[in-house]
DNA sequence: CTACTAACCTACTTTGTCAATAGGTATATT
DNA sequence: AATATACCTATTGACAAAGTAGGTTAGTAG
């Protein structure tokens, strides 16, 4: 499995707010109940988001979340890639350090080369938009 | 990571074989020591392969493995799907059972879906063959 | 200024799988 | 008979993913 439930959850956390946010914020709690996801564990998740500058917080009554930029402004690789380092799909891949001392006349390695690009490729043409209701595009 | 070390050990295990019996059998020690591979974990990956009918054995002095078929006979992506159950990207996607109860309005789950046609696609597209020296055809 | 809401923080627990190890048994060849 | 090889069962250690628990800070409203 190459996309863990943190990657999924950030993805429909931030489909929701986008779908939500009038012009106000979305709290992590009511994004919780609609996508019955555990409240405490999307904490964890959310925070990551945060800290990556995706999302603006605000605390108190009538707080929440709020992206950051336009809903085509996120793209998907670049979501799924801060919550899963490394976005991979074999560890041989892994970039920088611990390279595979095999790596030189590895048989196998150029395939899991274009197998990472072919999935990079196919998750940098989605954005937020293509995934929210209505807009739904993905092949 | 969706590719464990069990279905790389078991493509490079194949590949040798592939590379080195001449109408022969190839031991398991011997492509261990090549492949820098646990002899004793790699008896486990082989158990799967001969289980599979991916492989030929024979015991005793002089034996070893052999594949059952030409090498372009060995598509990539059914190998991996053989030692990798399942060879999804997500969770969402193990088919039959236990299918996700919000699968209906999800909007994530297209996603997910291209994702898997896209990986399956590129694999689906090599067999042993391209894998080999000389032959290195993986973009 | 009090009550409430919601984000934020630290720590723990559970669970499960991957990767590997250990030691023995069966079968074939020379 | 000796040796080489596949085959079998069981166990272990490490690690991360997923979820839980309880408390603290900051902002709003009455």
């Amino acid at each position: 499995m190459m996309i863990s439930t943190k990657g999924r959850y950030a993805l429909r956390f931030l489909v929701d707010v986008a779908e939500h946010q009038g012009d106000g914020f979305v709290p992590l709690k009511d994004v919780a109940v609609r996508q019955e996801i555990s409240e405490k564990y999307l904490e964890i998740v959310v925070k990551e988001l945060v800290k990556g500058g995706l999302l603006t917080a605000l605390r108190g009554k009538g707080g929440g979340y709020r992206l950051d930029r336009a809903p085509e402004e996120y793209n998907v690789k670049s979501i799924l890639e801060l919550m899963e380092e490394p976005l991979a799909p074999v560890a041989c891949l892994e970039s920088g350090q611990n390279v595979c001392p095999r790596s030189n006349g590895c048989r196998t390695l150029p395939l899991w080369q274009g197998l990472d690009k072919v999935i990079s490729d196919y998750l940098a043409q989605f954005t937020l938009v293509d995934l929210c209701e209505k807009t739904q595009a993905a092949p």
